[in-house]
DNA sequence: GCTGAAAGGTATGGAGG
DNA sequence: CCTCCATACCTTTCAGC
């Protein structure tokens, strides 16, 4: 699908604040309630708004602690990769799973409530996965920035 | 802010899906559109809800490429540290910024167009940031999860 | 803190340029 | 692809429990 500058500025104004009423989004790209309702179905049908979600603030819902989990595994087998995927993307303690390049496998960024609940998830959770060779974890020290918006210009 | 175990199967909603209306969310914890109504207004404003936003599909924005770049700053003195959290906090391409523990100071999560374009970033835009000491990148070469919702039990 | 009804505003669909 | 208009639905408020 084919986006014009009006489709990307409607996606970034939606990006930040999805809940905008189409008048304001009218308003602030001057044009009518409808055609801008029209816009947003189309680019809901075309799969480019995947969803909308609600963000919780991790503090206040005692999810105070992340980490990032580097992740080898044992063996590289078609079979153990794909029961490896779809473990790890069952818990729910694992936002994020990322297969990357370099030294290790998987990059995960796991949300807990704090350093005795991530011990925990390590033990009976992430490890009791079979095929995992070795793991590698840092501590997030402070979130600097955490945003989930693309800039489309 | 104390939640009840209907207020945190409420954020389990909302989180996975911002646009159910009142009287679907009503419907299914077996309350009143009111009610319903009240609780979401109360956590919002004590910020438990932080923000609603539109999820967009990085392939059809033509933004397929992501990378995590690990960076080691030269000088850790106040005013470094603080000037590069403002300056990498600014560019859009940076979705995420985290200080962690480990060899490295900080771990950047960046979303491009294509490598051409994460070139671009890292020579333009991200090296030039004074001092930066050492970078290194690993690249995502496929998705396997990635969610913004905590579960909350 | 919950309910139910009433009022106002918004989303949605159709006719037409 | 847009505007205007009509209606159905939803959010929001308020009185009362």
């Amino acid at each position: 699908m084919e986006l014009d500058p009006i489709d990307k500025a409607l996606l970034n104004l939606l990006q930040q604040d999805s809940k905008q009423t189409n008048k304001a989004l009218a308003y602030r790209l001057d044009m009518s309630v409808t055609a801008i309702f029209e816009r947003i179905k189309k680019l809901e049908n075309n799969g480019v708004l995947k969803k909308y979600v609600a963000l919780v603030d991790h503090k206040v819902v005692d999810k105070n602690f992340s980490a990032f989990c580097h992740i080898k595994l044992a063996q590289h087998s078609r079979d153990f990769v794909v029961k490896f995927e779809k473990e790890v993307a069952k818990l729910p303690e694992v936002l994020e799973c990322h297969h990357i390049s370099g030294d290790y496998d998987y990059l995960l960024k796991v949300v807990v409530k704090d350093m005795e609940a991530f011990r925990e998830f390590m033990v009976n959770k992430l490890t009791s996965i079979q095929h995992i060779g070795s793991t590698h974890s840092m501590f997030v020290i402070n979130e600097v920035k955490n945003s989930t918006a693309l800039e489309l210009a």
